[in-house]
DNA sequence: TGAACATATGAACAACCGTTCATATGTAAG
DNA sequence: CTTACATATGAACGGTTGTTCATATGTTCA
């Protein structure tokens, strides 16, 4: 028999309750959640995209990234900013210049599941 | 010695330049790099990425998905539209309910090698 | 100190995104 | 045919995002 839940959000009737209670139990915590969001919204846009790419071939300062993607240095040190809060990169201070580097090795095998996505 | 690329949305100096030729030429190109973006930006959603860990471990109708998630039918299903459109899930009709589940398996491996990065 | 350079940052703006609301489509049962 | 229900969809709205422009910070060198 189904089941109505009524919560004040969704008033349709629940029709498959047991599948959706075993479900339920399955989910990570929406913390958990939100930090995985998080980190995909990341990687979702293709100027940091490229950066986390370039990086992860080479150690780059501000400008190198710059000419490399041929875009302004300003865009590129707002999105390094992001990345850096996100700590995906990782930065060094050398004389006048900054040298940017990947956090960790994670981000790469994130990466090349997507490529496998993408590739077939 | 510095080059000066000079091209016109990018005029500083280029510092690294043998650098910056070896890693331009391992980086993919534009198309395959905004395939890949838009794959993340997919997932980069709390509400997607519940839906998809959802149907990951079973077969949802609409219904069950918006009780699942205590969010209204409406936004579940332009969700849905948006993952279809994308080719993250396919949808099988039964009566008047629709079915949805994963439209292939390497969303389970982005999934996973996220999850990793997050955990730790 | 002052000029030149590398990087960072704040404000502003257009474009995009996720949800809501109202309503449409499609199906099953009476 | 009519009612009830499951899903889909279009418009609208507020919030977010990525870039640009102008400018600030910090470093090196003369």
């Amino acid at each position: 028999m189904n089941v109505n839940t009524n919560d004040d959000r969704c008033s349709v009737n629940v029709i498959h309750e047991e599948v959706i209670d075993r479900v339920s139990q399955k989910m990570p915590d929406g913390d958990k959640m939100n930090d995985l969001a998080q980190l995909y919204k990341s990687l979702g846009d293709p100027t940091r995209l490229r950066i986390l790419f370039a990086l992860n071939a080479a150690e780059l300062c501000v400008c190198d990234i710059s000419a490399l993607l041929g875009m302004t240095q300003s865009a590129i040190s707002h999105q390094l900013r992001f990345l850096r809060q996100a700590r995906l990169v990782k930065s060094r201070k050398e004389g006048k210049m900054v040298f940017y580097s990947p956090s960790d090795r994670h981000v790469t095998e994130i990466f090349e599941a997507g490529l496998d996505h993408v590739i077939e």
